[in-house]
DNA sequence: GATGAATGAGCCTTCATTCAT
DNA sequence: GATGAATGAAGGCTCATTCAT
């Protein structure tokens, strides 16, 4: 008999990122993906259900990875809240340090899935954003960070500008670089765009 | 009551707004869209061309407003760079406040745009970030904000985090009221998540 | 604009009954259908849903219009039973006479939808069976039919017989011509086939 | 257990019939069949050239199998004509009356094969029918059955009612039990449904 | 022989766009 | 200009068949 080959859904899946970052969701064919995994159409077929499903494992894959590291970091009670922050920020831009269109994937199709809100890789980004407003808050109540931060929002202000350097790194490696880009997330959330006055924090 | 037909472009772009907002480009049927707009499936090509042109219609407008403000902003030499930059996001919150579709549109469909990189909105897009920069640089070189600041990324986080958050209102506007939204924002990106120790900057 | 044609829809349909007739429906496509109807794929689903619906709709409109005969049939309540079994047969084989590829359908094709047991058809085909009965139980009781003939199996039996033979008219015309089966069918099933032991043929 | 290989043919047989019967032949799919006989899908093209071949070996098979009875009856020349017939109706009867599936099969499926008119199972069809007609014509040139009578329409009238009614058997043994239809078939065609005028019914 | 993963031709259906009225 | 019926290219998916193991 003929063995699974093993790497074929790998190759498949490799196939569909490449594809899916390059033409989107839509623009992608199904044809094209199977031609690029070196696969016949209806191979793809034997791995996944269908399209959607693919789109639906990827982020699933994705996210679960993003998860191992993100609940390493909850589950370190010592660990300062700053340091938390950073290790968050870096489990992001870690994942997609080799892989831009990985990058490219993550930052315009999570739209196509948040749009029907199933699908197991839905929990995995709730759990993500609790655990930003968690540890927010820890930091906080720490008196490490400011009082008057809403937690929710903030974690959505990391998430939000980090998606948009992916982007642009996706598109343009040179232009930003990605440890430029993880510097400048942290010092400006971490301190802002203003110099401190003194040490009164001016906030409203 | 037969509206005068003068109004069929408005009420086309305007139905274009919804549908693309709810169902995504890729998901709008153009005879949805004339239905909406209360027209005729063939009508709508007495106006644009094809599909792809409302979409381009639809952003060109959008941040040809946006640029309105921007321009404003980029005109006053005398106006402190803090300002400018608070002008700059509340010229964004403020364009969405009454339109939760046209947020929607604005967060998720950019995309589409953006990939093939041609399009009249391109250059309004590539001047906001480029004005970004200046301000920013500008404030550097003031003294107002912190040297070490990459002005180009600085940007890039900004509009990020903001199209982050109008999303989330987008979706939940009572879990992300808009004045808290832009609040937070302000506070953050000036001020940073930590507690100053003292007057040195803590930045790496 | 361009107005519906009118008889668009009926030249798909005529071309379905034959498309269907000739090659079954699974070896049906959907294009040759158009094709035949001198009209583009398309155009089949502005006037059906999809390719189960034409064959729904052959036979809804097929057995309608048996309904109408039954129902006059079943109506008259001063009919002697054996006009009304004729009337039932005849109504049958009218039906197919100038349509061999209607005939081929309803011989061959029922099944397909008999399968799933939906349709509106369905209710036409069970209304139609218990017709049958009726009548025979009427004659029974009035007693011109053999009193052990069980009424259902008898109406089965002439709907087994007539369909056969219309699918033999149909391939061959020549060697079942409809009016020699007619005649026959009635014969067989009134007079049976063996000479009465002392009686003359009471046959017409 | 791991089953003799000898017998795999039969196991895809059998479980072609039953997979044929319930989903027709269109619906069935050559796994499911492989699945249901325990079997390998790559098995099935070793006992068989295709899936078409397949329901020609049934059918040949089956044709076959009733061919042996016919034969026999064919033989006879001193069998009255009329037991002849009754032999050929028992003859179909008998066939089926341990397998429902299998008369799901002959009863839906033939057409499938009739459509080009080729096949091994096409010579017994037409030797049986040629069988009828001959016993026909004999029965009348003894005296015993009706001289009005046309062998071959009355050969395909007895053979489309007990496909008929093997069909609702198939469906619904409880309402249409086999004995039942057994004796209602002779019943009719020999002595047909109206009560003779002046004898009495010659009925068993 | 046996297996079941792999193949790819083929078809139903959608929908942006056109065009006769 | 306005209409909406008509068009037909294109693509997701199925499944009979093949073939490496």
């Amino acid at each position: 008999m003929r063995r699974k080959s093993g790497d074929k859904e790998k190759r498949i899946a490799d196939a569909a990122i490449r594809v899916f970052g390059r033409d989107g969701y839509h623009g992608a064919k199904i044809t094209r993906i199977a031609e690029e995994a070196g696969v016949a159409t209806g191979s793809v077929y034997l791995y996944f259900r269908n399209k959607q499903s693919i789109l639906q494992y990827l982020f699933a894959k994705l996210w679960k990875e993003l998860h191992v590291g993100f609940a390493y970091v909850a589950q370190q009670a010592d660990l300062d809240p700053r340091t938390k922050v950073e290790l968050i920020i870096d489990g992001i831009l870690d994942q997609f340090e080799k892989n831009p269109s990985l990058a490219l994937l993550f930052v315009n199709e999570q739209t196509q899935l948040l749009r029907d809100g199933t699908g197991e890789f839905m929990q995995y980004y709730v759990d993500f954003l609790q655990l930003g407003e968690r540890v927010v808050r820890d930091g906080i109540r720490k008196g490490v960070f400011r009082p008057d931060v809403d937690p929710r929002i903030f974690t959505n202000l990391v998430f939000g500008a980090t998606r948009q350097l992916l982007h642009q790194w996706a598109r343009a490696p040179r232009q930003f670089p990605l440890d430029t880009v993880r510097r400048e997330i942290k010092a400006v959330f971490f301190g802002g765009l203003l110099i401190p006055l003194s040490s009164t924090a001016p906030r409203a």
